[in-house]
RNA sequence: AGGCUCGUAGCUCAGUUGGUUAGAGCGCCACCUUGACACGGUGGAGGUCUGGGGUUCGAGUCCCCACGAGCCUACCA
């Protein structure tokens, strides 16, 4: 009995109900003993704040679509699910929660205020779980494997000390990046750079005892508060005699030196620069080398410190103005002149970064970057796309060293203590009792916790049990993929790849894809920090889970970035609905089938599917060759796309095979022989259906597992079997290949283009009205082909006779197609044929062939070309050029008697 | 400042090692409310691949230059 089915597919209903069934039935939970090859992928962990944007869509589709793909091929897959960052953005977040209820977060307390991040996190994890759920991701967010866990909290502090004992990690006064909003020193890498235009003041620093100035150009003014020198170029003759001189620092009123060193770019301003030691990362090089002071001016939060004089209290932009101010009065400022410059921005705040000195952790990376160049070099690790890899080795090449210390609450505490007697600085695994040098109990420990990246790093090797031997670690270590955006392939990538060369003295993965980033309409960068995610809930709500896989999956060729565009997710939609339509057909026509005297569940058996394509009577019929050999070649198509991750190919193929091959085509054809009177004809056409959508369900699952997931569901399956995510994935049969029922079944399609061509030509492109036409060729299969085929072509082409012989029909008083190889035509009515614009198409094809065929002339008849080119591209020009000369003496033809006709 | 990427139909983009009249989606035009689907069907129009030069028998595809767009790295006040 027919079954009563929506008559369009609907996500939000579907959806959900399959999210919750595959964390439930825990499908893809690995398991270490399995047999079959592994895949064990990365998953980058979603950050955090309670929700998700579009950006984790991209990482997390193509993931699972690898995934579901390897699974359904055998392999025993495991995901190494991320929960979560310990970063700044989460501490900056909570941080405004509570402001937002009134409350100082400093007040609380550290122990307090990490209590109540938990607390907050565990209520948005739970967010973040349900909404991973519903955009697809099939893993478990469980939260196990938490970064600030207490197992993985050990193995990130057994690594710093470590580091630490090898000489790698150190504690030094250096010059860094502040964030007056994040409140914590920054990495160079969460500095952004943007050019904005600004000013350059020339400002006069008076001469201690002399009538003259030395003019110096500065772009912050207001560091002068804190300068300690005056340097100049040694060999600058402008200012040689000033060189050892004294000025007075004006508002300051402080007397600094002039100092000569070869930094100073004698080009650039006046020649002369200020020194500010602790605002600069040139000029704290300089002080060192000319020991002069450190005066720190700005305190944490942006304003100016108790160094800077009358300025105290201000913040640092008003100081800016108001020191320019009082230098003009007292008639100091020179000139101002414009000038763009690079600023630092924080990547999270997006505030002005002040460069800062101070003293924190840093990492030494050139030994561990050496390894980790020589495993990318020598192949142990792929980086795809290829272009990366070399942006991988100019940054690890050029490495500095990573400041490890922030001043957050949130996060990693860094294992170290100092003793209050003998200032000796303890680094120890377990909290110490005592200092290791005088056994002063007098300990503390330092306030500051590590960079996130620092433990995110451990990630592949740490969430596997390292450094125990588990049989997870000895299993799926090395892992065979991570799949990430590009942004942070320094963040992450190479410092995964350099823990894991240094810690475990193996690649943490064999392959890194780099995919692209999402961007927005206006072609800017998804990004939370910025605001300019979309909420990929939201649009799964409106295209479905499915539509916006497919979508991206679509997109994503490597290399360049995707611009979601309603359009497309639109027209993914229009796809769910059609693979929904295609099979709808198929219930709604169970009626017919059961007249056949066969069920579904007999066509659903796995043993009858195995055999398609079924014949009914001698041979498989032209079609349904046709049709298998397609989807033998889709197969192929998107197992090797796959492989080299050219998900757009792949997730492109499918799209053509199922919409134009086995929809536009397949099933119009077949139409009738499901409801055919002969019972063999009926049974074979339905299981070659029902085995070709089922195979084509196969396919599309890893890019769309919950629209086929659902319709698997639907029909019969054998006992015990759970969900198509642990069916198999087809395999291209090599039985299925054929060639001629490509080339065949191409013809056919061929002259039934030309047919319904003529008809739309002609106005006659209402079904209701058939006509008469007829087929002429020399070619003795081509006739064979539509004689056999004639009910097909009848059908499809809406004719009402159908006429097949082999000479040249009269073409006066009917519209005609032709080809090198075949001749259709449909007589007409006079006033049915448009003269003019017959002959203009005429024409226009004429033009077309005339330039085809004279360039190909032209080539043939060069004796160069002759020689060097293969033997089967001649042959092939000459075959073209041969077929395309009949063409153009039958289209001239046409046009001779068009015109007599008139 | 250095490095990278891109510039193909009205729009958004494919086009793997150079090879026979350059593809898709959306949009557009015409016809079709045909019992799977108007989130549909059928047919069609529309690019000479930013510009210039070079290599080659042959270039959208390789090289050089210019113009335009973007990204990454970089301590020039």
């Amino acid at each position: 009995m027919a079954r009563e089915i929506a008559k369009n597919y609907e996500p939000q209903q579907i959806e959900p109900r399959w999210a919750e069934f595959w964390v439930r039935e825990q499908l893809f939970r690995a398991d270490a003993n399995a047999a079959g090859p592994v895949f064990s992928i990365v998953i980058p962990p979603p950050n955090v704040t309670g929700s998700l944007h579009i950006g984790h869509m991209l990482d997390h589709t193509e993931i699972d679509i690898l995934t579901r793909w390897h699974r359904m091929r055998g392999y025993n897959t495991l995901y190494l699910p991320g929960m979560d960052h310990a970063g700044i953005s989460t501490q900056r977040v909570v941080v405004r929660e509570l402001a937002a209820q009134g409350i100082d977060y400093r007040k609380l307390g550290r122990d307090e205020f990490v209590r109540r991040v938990w607390k907050w996190k565990e209520e948005s994890g739970g967010t973040i779980t349900r909404q991973m759920k519903q955009i697809g991701e099939s893993c478990d967010w469980s939260r196990e494997k938490f970064t600030l866990s207490p197992e993985l909290s050990r193995v990130v502090r057994m690594v710093f000390v470590q580091l630490y004992e090898q000489g790698l990690i150190y504690r030094a006064h250096y010059m860094t990046n502040w964030c007056p909003v994040c409140l914590t020193v920054l990495s160079d890498l969460e500095v952004l750079h943007e050019e904005r235009a600004g000013h350059l003041w020339h400002i006069r620093y008076p001469v201690v005892g002399k009538q003259e100035y030395i003019v110096v150009a500065t772009t912050r003014p207001e560091t002068m508060l804190g300068d300690t020198a005056v340097a100049v170029h040694p060999e600058d003759e402008r200012y040689r005699h000033l060189v050892g001189q004294r000025v007075l620092l004006p508002l300051m009123e402080r007397e600094i030196p002039i100092v000569a060193d070869e930094m100073v770019d004698r080009e650039f301003g006046t020649g002369a620069v200020k020194i500010t030691p602790a605002h600069d990362p040139n000029d704290f090089e300089l002080g060192r080398r000319h020991r002069l002071p450190e005066i720190d001016v700005l305190t944490g939060d942006g304003h100016m410190s108790a160094a800077a004089g009358a300025y105290t209290g201000l913040d640092r932009f008003e100081a800016r103005k108001r020191v320019v101010e009082d230098l003009k009065a007292l008639g100091l400022l020179e000139k101002v002149t414009e000038h763009t410059h690079a600023i630092g921005i924080c990547e999270r705040s997006r505030t002005i970064v002040e460069p800062r000195a101070s003293t924190q952790w840093f990492c030494k990376m050139k030994p561990l970057a050496e390894p980790a160049v020589a495993a990318v070099e020598s192949g142990e690790i792929q980086i795809v796309p290829e272009n990366r890899r070399q942006e991988y080795f100019n940054w690890m090449r050029n490495i500095r060293d990573w400041t490890l210390s922030r001043q957050l609450w949130w996060g990693h505490r860094i294992p170290a203590w100092y003793c209050e007697d003998c200032k000796q600085v303890n680094v120890a695994l377990d909290d110490p009792a005592k200092c290791m040098k005088c056994g002063s109990a007098k300990l503390t420990q330092d306030p500051d916790v590590l960079d996130t990246w620092f433990s995110s790093a451990l990630w592949p090797f740490s969430t596997l049990g390292w450094p125990e031997e588990t049989p997870d670690f000895r299993r799926y270590y090395p892992t065979s993929l991570l799949i990430t955006g590009y942004d942070i392939l320094f963040f992450w990538v190479a410092r995964m790849i350099m823990m894991g060369m240094h810690f475990t003295r193996k690649a943490p993965f064999r392959a890194v894809y780099l995919h692209s980033l999402v961007r927005t309409a206006g072609g800017e960068k998804m990004s939370k920090s910025k605001g300019t995610g979309l909420d990929p809930v939201a649009l799964n709500q409106q295209y479905g889970t499915d539509a916006m896989r497919f979508c991206l999956a679509s997109m994503a060729a490597p290399g360049t970035d995707i611009v979601l565009s309603d359009d497309r997710l639109g027209s993914a939609r229009n796809f769910a609905n059609k693979i929904w339509n295609a099979s709808r057909f198929l219930f709604g026509k169970l009626d017919s089938l059961e007249q056949s005297g066969i069920t579904l569940e007999e066509l659903a058996a796995p043993e009858i599917r195995a055999k398609a394509p079924y014949a009914a009577g001698g041979a498989v019929s032209l079609v349904d060759g046709w049709l298998f050999s397609r989807l033998a070649a889709t197969i192929s198509l998107v197992n090797e796309a796959l492989q080299s991750y050219r998900f757009h190919e792949a997730a492109q193929g499918v799209y053509h095979f199922f919409w134009g091959d086995f929809c536009d085509w397949y099933i119009e054809w077949v139409k009738p022989e499901l409801q055919s009177a002969e019972r063999e004809r009926a049974v074979a056409a339905w299981r070659n259906l029902f085995a070709a959508l089922d195979a084509a369900l196969r396919v599309l699952h890893p890019f769309m597992p919950f629209i086929t997931e659902e319709l698997w569901q639907q029909f019969p399956q054998p006992a015990g079997a759970k969900s198509i995510a642990l069916d198999t994935f087809p395999e291209g049969r090599t039985e299925w290949k054929n060639a001629e029922a490509l080339e065949q079944f191409a013809l056919i399609q061929e002259v039934i283009v030309a047919l319904r061509n003529i008809r739309a030509e002609m106005k006659l492109a209402d079904p209701k009205k058939k006509v008469a036409a007829e087929f002429s060729s020399p070619d003795e299969r081509a006739r064979q082909a539509m004689e056999s085929s004639r009910d097909g072509i009848v059908r499809l082409a809406m004719l009402s006779e159908w006429k097949v012989g082999g000479e040249r029909l009269p073409q006066s008083g009917a519209a005609v197609r032709s080809t090198a190889l075949f001749d259709v035509r449909i007589a007409y009515v006079a006033e049915t044929l448009d003269v003019a614009a017959e002959g203009l198409r005429l024409r226009k094809q004429i033009e077309g062939l005339e330039k085809a065929i004279a360039a190909k002339e032209k080539q043939l008849a060069d004796d160069t070309f002759r020689s060097r080119a293969p033997e089967k591209v001649v042959r092939g020009l000459e075959a073209t050029l041969a077929e395309q000369t009949t063409e153009l003496r039958k289209l001239r033809t046409r046009l001779e008697e068009l015109k007599t006709a008139v």
